[in-house]
RNA sequence: GGUGAGGUGGCAGAGUGGUUGAACGCGCCGGACUUGAAAUCCGGUAGGCGGCUUGUCCGUCUCGGGGGUUCGAAUCCCCCCCUCACCGCCA
């Protein structure tokens, strides 16, 4: 959520904002409304201000009448009834005017939040401005030597590449077939060598987060509240991509959603918090599984391990002090780290600096780590796959946004007990999604004779075995 | 799933209709005492929203959440959420 102050003094700057993400959200309109609203609000407090001076006043006197009319009869009692409802008549005509009034907010306030739930974090004034993702730009490669992108696989190692689907096939890695009789389209399991690796890769992503980074490991709940999925700000906007447990539909009292990343569990962990400002950062890993519906990808690369419905990620979320500098270089470690793994692990990768009309809703910034899949690509007869760069990581930069939605703050200013209390900056990457990095793995790793090298930091996770097949 | 008990400030815990945004205690912060510390004493210590005269300012709301009764609600009523205990079932 954007702050509605900020809005107020400068709601052009929120307007470009919306434009470059290609968000429609009629911003004009919340100006209006927040400021009715305002209107209203001032006029009611100042007539409550007027109803809590009257029944100090007045309160005492009707409370003692009404004692002094026990046992009263007649026209006695009579009298002291009227005196009551004449001292009743003041506070019972503000008390409907203030009703009238607080009717009007509470109309205008779900108005209002569905706005402004809607608008988006503003792209950072260094994010290039971009139609769609194919203006993402370029911001470095990184290959293991003797590897060269540009040149086609079997000119390097002199064999013609096999696809992940292939490999899969011929290690008997996965089953499809027996997948999608259980689970539907793009279903898929995991046999044999392909849980084991699917296994030791996620392993190895914990450990090089937890021992290797100071990141505090983290089991969250995959099924969650409404709050979760909107306090992340992945709802409204990203209800299409969630599965949703109905559970309101069969009697229980609340419906709950399947998250898409660990993402969200980490960040709800400190929904309303007031943190100490000593006790930031917070690093936090999670190994969790992850539900997509991939509603609008239907057709799109419905073919193997690449776009599936259900798979198992690492995510590391950091939460600083609200400070742009601090914030940003936390995103650049955060990359870090995840290329230093991709580095042990020999695959050849490029970092891609996301434009406006990639970013999503909740992103100040963001940048993709592609990884080279040999088997991805344009296809020629004699030579295979050309190969090609796919998505296996995304690093989010948000500012307050998300911690604003999800009330996460900390008081400033180190001491207990002084100091405002302002929201979190948040962040998060990816530090392994699988099955999806295995495409690279296996693809990169694979050899003329059909087996697959285990990159030596895996070793450890399969049982010191260094290949497949 | 059944039965019962509860949800109050950072924590613990009073409060069952009238200056109670909230006692007492612990913690924390500031000060005094002390060579320093401890102990002791004094004072302070929630958040949201709005306003403008932007102030050690004013107003308002908040005692799990929402609604209701009342001139007035932490306190009474209704719905929901959550926690704990025991029993049943169960990975």
């Amino acid at each position: 959520m954007i702050d509605l102050k900020k809005l107020r003094e400068n709601p052009a700057h929120f307007q470009l904002g919306a434009k470059a993400k290609g968000i429609p959200v009629d911003i004009e309109r919340l100006v209006a409304l927040d400021a009715e609203r305002r209107r209203l609000q001032t006029e009611s407090d100042r007539l409550k201000a007027d109803q809590n001076r009257l029944a100090k006043e007045v309160g005492p006197q009707i409370g003692k009448l009404k004692g002094s009319l026990k046992g009263k009869h007649g026209q006695e009692a009579r009298s002291i009834e009227l005196e009551i409802e004449a001292l009743s008549a003041k506070p019972t005509q503000l008390k409907a005017a203030v009703q009238e009034l607080d009717a009007k907010i509470q109309e205008l306030d779900p108005k209002i939040s569905e706005i402004l739930l809607h608008v988006p974090l503003p792209p950072d004034g260094d994010v290039p401005v971009g139609a769609s993702a194919d203006d993402n730009v370029e911001i470095s490669r990184w290959n293991p030597t003797g590897f060269d992108p540009s040149k086609p696989f079997h000119a390097q190692r002199g064999f013609r590449p096999k696809t992940h689907l292939e490999l899969v096939r011929d290690l008997r890695l996965a089953d499809f077939e027996r997948g999608v009789k259980l689970g539907g389209a793009r279903s898929y399991i995991l046999t044999g060598d392909g849980m084991a690796l699917h296994l030791a890769l996620l392993r190895y992503a914990i450990d090089f987060m937890v021992s290797g980074n100071g990141f505090l490991p983290m089991s969250v709940p995959v099924l969650v509240r409404e709050e979760a999925m909107v306090g992340t700000g992945f709802f409204p906007a990203g209800r299409e991509q969630a599965y949703h447990i109905e559970e309101t539909k069969r009697g229980g009292g609340y419906d709950m959603h399947l998250t898409g990343t660990g993402e969200v569990g980490l960040m709800g962990i400190h929904m309303d918090e007031i943190l100490d400002e000593a006790d930031l950062p917070r690093k936090y890993v999670t190994v969790s599984t992850c539900f997509r519906r991939e509603a609008g990808a239907a057709g799109k690369d419905t073919a193997g391990l690449y776009r599936i419905h259900q798979f198992d990620k690492v995510e590391q979320v950091v939460l600083c002090r609200a400070d742009e500098a601090e914030s940003r270089a936390w995103h650049k470690r955060m990359i870090g780290y995840v290329e230093e793994l991709l580095r042990s692990l020999s695959i050849p990768y490029r970092l891609l600096q996301c434009c406006t009309a990639d970013l999503g809703p909740k992103n100040a910034d963001m940048v993709d780590i592609e990884s080279w899949m040999p088997g991805r690509g344009d296809f020629s007869a004699g030579t295979g796959p050309a190969g090609a760069y796919g998505e296996t990581h995304s690093a989010s930069r948000l500012y307050d946004f998300q911690c604003r939605r999800l009330n996460t703050r900390y008081r400033a200013g180190g001491a207990a007990g002084k100091g405002d209390t302002v929201f979190c900056h948040s962040l998060n990457n990816t530090v392994l999604a699988s099955p999806r990095f295995m495409i690279p793995l296996l693809e990169n790793h694979q050899q003329a004779d059909g087996t697959v090298a285990i990159p030596e930091p895996l070793r450890p996770y399969m049982g010191g075995r260094s290949k497949i097949g």
